[in-house]
DNA sequence: TTTCTTATTCGCACGACTTGCTAACTAGAT
DNA sequence: ATCTAGTTAGCAAGTCGTGCGAATAAGAAA
């Protein structure tokens, strides 16, 4: 994603208009590497600017993605989640937690499907699933069976 | 996924019991390859067993997940879809009408995440978006500008 | 600066998907 | 045949996201 001076421009140049809840919401995602939902961000713009409303975060993702300033994802757990990071690069899921991180794949190029000659693929997604080490040290504190994973924490696995 | 016979006896195994409605959602899922969802598979099941409930589709499914039989596969577009395909693969997807296709990929074993060391990585997923040859050929015919989806159509791009 | 046009915001209703709850029911053991 | 614990059906409710329309404000024009 472009940065908040950027998108004004960018913006403007679309007839789009500058509002001060769009700016805010530039400078939450610019070079957020969180992967928020859009509750998540509603609740930090929210800190800043009492009263702004959950449909407006929703709608400015939306014309983000539109621009093609962000990514959607997908990886289950109910909420879409959203990138600004425009790089080639792909995510881990800690199973536990469900945080997600960037991660730079090498060996992609490699990939060869096979079987799909009828289909024109345009892009490939990785998704590494695992543990990070935060949940690994509370695993090990915990009883070694399976633990039980508050809702939020739930994730689905998907492949 | 196991066969309807081998589930039988896993569940009376378990202490479930075999309901004609958890036989009948044995069959339907076995070998399926269509990643229906769980109203695709209510749909199924109603044809050949009036009065059954969503409720049990959903129940049945989420068992099955549990018992490590079929996988959930979140790729967006809302609905959560069911994999009884153990193997290893991975999945194509149609960006225009949504299939999702099995595929087997050679060269995961290649891919290299960089920065992720405090993760112990349990599992790689990886997804090809495209577009499949049958709405390749619609797009030809129509115009040649970004063609209308209809909702059931939408993919959201996850990476 | 004031006026005007049009995009935007907000908030509620609604839709899609999934789960919680529970009374009635039934599979399977005794 | 009886009993008991696991199941089912179905509706309510929860979560996530969008449609809609009235009120509002940004930015252009006078």
């Amino acid at each position: 994603m472009q940065s908040p001076t950027e998108l004004a421009a960018a913006y403007r140049s679309q007839g789009r208009k500058l509002t001060p809840q769009r700016q805010l919401l530039f400078q939450l995602m610019h070079g957020n590497d969180k992967h928020p939902t859009a509750e998540a961000l509603f609740a930090e713009a929210s800190a800043q600017m009492p009263g702004i409303s959950l449909r407006t975060v929703y709608q400015t993702l939306n014309e983000l993605a539109e621009m093609g300033e962000l990514q959607f994802i997908d990886i289950g757990g109910g909420a879409t989640r959203f990138d600004p990071n425009l790089d080639d690069h792909h995510h881990v899921v800690c199973v536990d937690c469900g945080q997600i991180r960037d991660v730079h794949v090498s060996g992609t190029a490699a990939l060869k499907p096979v079987g799909i000659e009828d289909f024109t693929i345009n892009e490939v997604g990785v998704v590494f699933h695992g543990v990070c080490s935060t949940c690994e040290k509370s695993r090990a504190k915990s009883n070694k069976t399976a633990h039980a994973k508050s809702p939020a924490q739930q994730a689905k696995v998907s492949k």
